[in-house]
DNA sequence: GTCTATACGTAGATAGAC
DNA sequence: GTCTATCTACGTATAGAC
């Protein structure tokens, strides 16, 4: 492999890759498996082979290591162009194969109403952000009355509902519920397009 | 008020009304407002004038009080017959009027999915159960295929996660959603039904 | 950059007095 | 039935050595 002269090793035999990103991403699966208050700095800190204190190193406080990690994942989440309804059915039949992040924000989404939650403004502003783009490409698609008789708002209301309900019947079932099946529905139910890998 | 002879005040000057029943409201409100991993006994415990461990003679541990108190609130949601559809929209009316039990039932349902979650089994049988008896509630009025073209199941499915996916929406911007004309709308998308509180 | 040591708070639960 | 006292455990965070 050639990959030497790709990474230095600067500091010690550390294969590089940014330690705050592994970090990151342990923080995701140990939020994802016990929500924010659950979770302990120990067990993140432990995934990646640091103590606690080594951890706050890089992140000074749990509530940082929160917001860092839900900022990098919105990052990451950004669409980079807008896509169809079609496309939508895709993008949860993806999230299907991702469980942790499903549960992450699952999870999160709910314990951020709780009293002074460090994620709440956080989660009220990306579902408002979330619903007035599903509302542009459906009325993109549709103009502001859809074919099954609701407006391109409440339609957006309805499809981002749908798709976080069907997430927590989903870890809560994984056999029962089909998310993309079931989407696909919702969305023939709005728009009246076949076409959505239905029947 | 002759409610004399009905309250014999047998210990001391306590107002009676099991005080379990006192502990289980405010452990309602307390887990509400902070989940199950963030809520203290001592909480619950001040809100009805006891110390932790006073409370801890009624329920011997968290978990159990946890427990007793979703086992309580199963007992009081228990909906005596069937209802229809557009009673429904009713259900949904009066739990926008009570944002307490609107909260916990968010929070506590996404929690349950962590690990060892002590809620766990309790809200995948739940989940289960409102599935099922939605399903045979479209069923007796619409048959196998509702109008929209969705079978009761699927149609059951959507309409569990549409219910919850709003109620997390709403807490998050009570303002924006209203949770009883979306709950009719996406009714009338299933059902074809304009009779639902709609246009 | 990562560790040890540690301060400090809080939480759940037990034992036993009253 | 409710309290005081107490044990134990854990969690965040700081200070400072290496």
């Amino acid at each position: 492999m050639a990959s030497n002269e790709e990474t230095p090793r600067r500091g010690r035999g550390r294969p590089p890759g940014n330690r705050r990103d592994e970090i990151l991403r342990a923080a995701l699966e140990v939020f994802a498996e016990s929500g924010f208050n659950g979770a302990s700095l120990a067990t993140v800190a432990e995934r990646v082979g640091l103590t606690q204190q080594g951890l706050l190193h890089y992140f000074p406080s749990k509530q940082q290591l929160l917001v860092a990690m839900l900022d990098k994942r919105d990052e990451l989440d950004r669409q980079p162009q807008r896509f169809s309804p079609e496309e939508l059915v895709n993008v949860v039949q993806r999230n299907a194969e991702r469980p942790g992040i499903v549960q992450v924000y699952t999870v999160l989404s709910a314990e951020s109403v709780t009293e002074n939650h460090p994620a709440r403004e956080h989660f009220a502003a990306r579902f408002a952000d979330v619903r007035q783009r599903f509302a542009a490409i459906l009325r993109e698609k549709y103009g502001d009355h859809l074919p099954g008789g609701v407006s391109a708002d409440e339609g957006a209301t309805l499809l981002v509902a749908v798709m976080d309900g069907l997430q927590l019947q989903w870890l809560h079932a994984p056999d029962e519920i089909d998310m993309p099946d079931s989407v696909a529905a919702m969305l023939r139910l709005m728009t009246g397009d076949s076409v959505l890998s239905g029947e």
